[in-house]
DNA sequence: TGTAAAAATGTAAACGTTTTCAATATAGTC
DNA sequence: GACTATATTGAAAACGTTTACATTTTTACA
């Protein structure tokens, strides 16, 4: 099973008559080569279909002309890491970069064998959606002189390059269009309680209940991990209580299908019997039954910008680092019910 | 940003007072080397944290040694795929293999784009889930050496080691199960008429109607792509109809999500107005509203076995190739109904 | 103790690039 | 036509491994 060997900048310079100095000056085109011998090294480049061997590439150079992206993924089955990979992806290999994805499934082994399989990989940046027991490596690879940039949350007390959404903002205005809606008991399942982001969520939450004047039952607010499971069993145990809540706000995308899950299983009509609003919406969140109201947040977008910022730092080491807060919005579908109480407009962020 | 050098073999050689042959001897445990050097070199390698560059090792070694698989997947927003990426990640860095993935969005352009790049990133290896178009590009990979498995779907004329399912199979049961639930104007939403795999679904489909003696009618036989809008615009088109289905079996999750978006939008009651039965379960298929009856294939097991068959390989070029079909299974929840017509039981495949 | 065989280790080349430094060719000036 | 400055090219080292081959050390045996 010996590959075939691809061509190489020998075989090149050989035929073109020139040394491989050349050839790969004319691929580079950092230094100036007189037009003539451009021109007949191009020609067999083409004819030749040479094509760069990276691998050689990176080796040679240790700095950050590697073109490689490390990306650690906390679990692909939640459609909005999905949709940050693609927008990364999109705007990576537009830009020549090659990206090496690390799912690490909420594992702290797994995500640790990663970082390290992707630094003798000689990446030579990382976008990381840190995770609880990651902030260490996560900080060392900084210090190690690797670029990289946070997406989601950031690192408590770590300065770097943050892309996430307003969180605090997010969860206001879907606890905000619950209250509107008329329920004063809105059950939160929120995400594992030591990522920033449920804490912003968790306090956004807080904040509508403050802003109006409703008094906070602790005891609605659970939470455990940020799976599917977790929202099944968090559900069951919220719509099981003497004093159920009337309406759930559930902190992510797997969250909510889980509670969905026990809702129905519990024959609960949605939103007569139970409301619910999620934090993320999905391409098809309109494909629920009744279709869902979300917190939107673009992981797409993310993924684009955590893009730019790492393109920024290879080029400039130096640039100070930025965290950029991008707006959700709350998209209004027919999971809340509109059990209006005086003059109640659908709420609508920009 | 110059990232900082991680230790090398010849850091490690000189601490322990032996060549770099040595160490590499150590670490690679090919050759034997004394007892004593064996020990002092491990101390050495522990002690200094060394791990091998693997570029280094990929640009030396060009034979399967690189432990570096590409992964060229259509379409990663289909749950579908995510389930078989994570197959395969499991199981491929168990075995020290890292993936790199390339989703090329259902673009030929893109695909292609891919190859050359993993290609030059030297990998020794590739998972392909063919997509129109693409067969001569996946056919020039196994003739340059490559090892090439292809999932989902095979490479019509070209063998390759294949791990699929049993589609025909699976739709039959599907279709079946609707026929047998009383159904007899079963609407089919095709993906992509061109791949293999929706040919035999179709076959399954038809098939089922010839076992039950029913007329197919191929007007409500429609197809265009494999995504989420043409299951809102192709079930739209069937519902409009002046004699509609009064059952709908799509061909895969996204279409299947489509067309529920489309049937709640028409304000249809699931199972009595129309019922739905998918290809492609979901995690949360529960969570739908009625639960989705299901024709389920573990992406997470496809992805297993192909890394098994491609370590094969590696191990052994010539030997044969072989094509593994899997069984699916009906997953019978509540989107059919039961209009019963004589003795009928839920079917259940084994 | 001396010698041959076996075991252990070392040396150096190679993988395909980039890049520094040196060498050569060309142009410009008098 | 000779000389200098500049433009263009080439030679060779380096990145961190693996491995064929050579060399050294150890062991076995007479």
């Amino acid at each position: 099973m010996a590959v075939q060997k691809s061509v190489s900048l020998k075989e090149v310079a050989d035929k073109a008559g020139v040394s491989i100095a050349t050839v790969s000056r004319v691929i580079n085109s950092k230094t100036v080569v007189k037009g003539e011998t451009e021109l007949r090294v191009q020609k067999v480049i083409r004819q030749l279909g040479y094509r760069p061997n990276r691998v050689a590439q990176r080796l040679r150079t240790t700095s950050g002309a590697g073109k490689l992206i490390g990306l650690l993924i906390p679990d692909i089955r939640n459609p909005f890491y999905v949709d940050i990979i693609r927008g990364i992806e999109q705007y990576a290999y537009a830009r020549n970069f090659a990206v090496i994805i690390g799912n690490f499934s909420q594992d702290e082994e797994r995500q640790k064998f990663y970082i390290e399989t992707l630094k003798s990989e000689s990446v030579d940046a990382f976008i990381v959606a840190p995770f609880p027991g990651m902030n260490e490596y996560v900080k060392e690879l900084s210090e190690e002189g690797y670029a990289v940039v946070c997406i989601d949350r950031g690192l408590p007390g770590v300065d770097l390059d943050v892309v996430k959404v307003d969180n605090f903002q997010g969860a206001f205005d879907a606890v905000e269009h619950l209250i509107k809606a008329g329920h004063t008991r809105i059950g939160h399942i929120t995400g594992n309680r030591q990522i920033p982001t449920t804490i912003e969520r968790v306090a956004g939450y807080e904040a509508a209940y403050a802003r109006y004047g409703l008094t906070i039952d602790r005891d609605i607010i659970v939470g455990r991990d940020s799976d599917y499971q977790s929202g099944v069993d968090l559900a069951m145990h919220l719509l099981g209580l003497p004093d159920p809540p009337t309406a759930l706000f559930t902190s992510n995308n797997l969250l909510t299908l889980g509670a969905l899950e026990t809702i129905h299983s519990r024959g609960l009509k949605i939103p007569e019997q139970v409301a619910i609003v999620g934090f993320d919406d999905m391409d098809w969140s309109m494909s629920l039954n009744p279709p869902l109201t979300a917190v939107r947040q673009s992981g797409f977008e993310i993924g684009r910008i955590a893009i730019e910022l790492l393109h920024q730092r290879i080029a400039d080491p130096a640039r100070p680092f930025v965290s950029i807060v991008l707006k959700t919005e709350l998209i209004v579908r027919s999971s809340c019910g509109y059990k209006l109480r005086g003059g109640y407009e659908v709420h609508k962020e920009n």
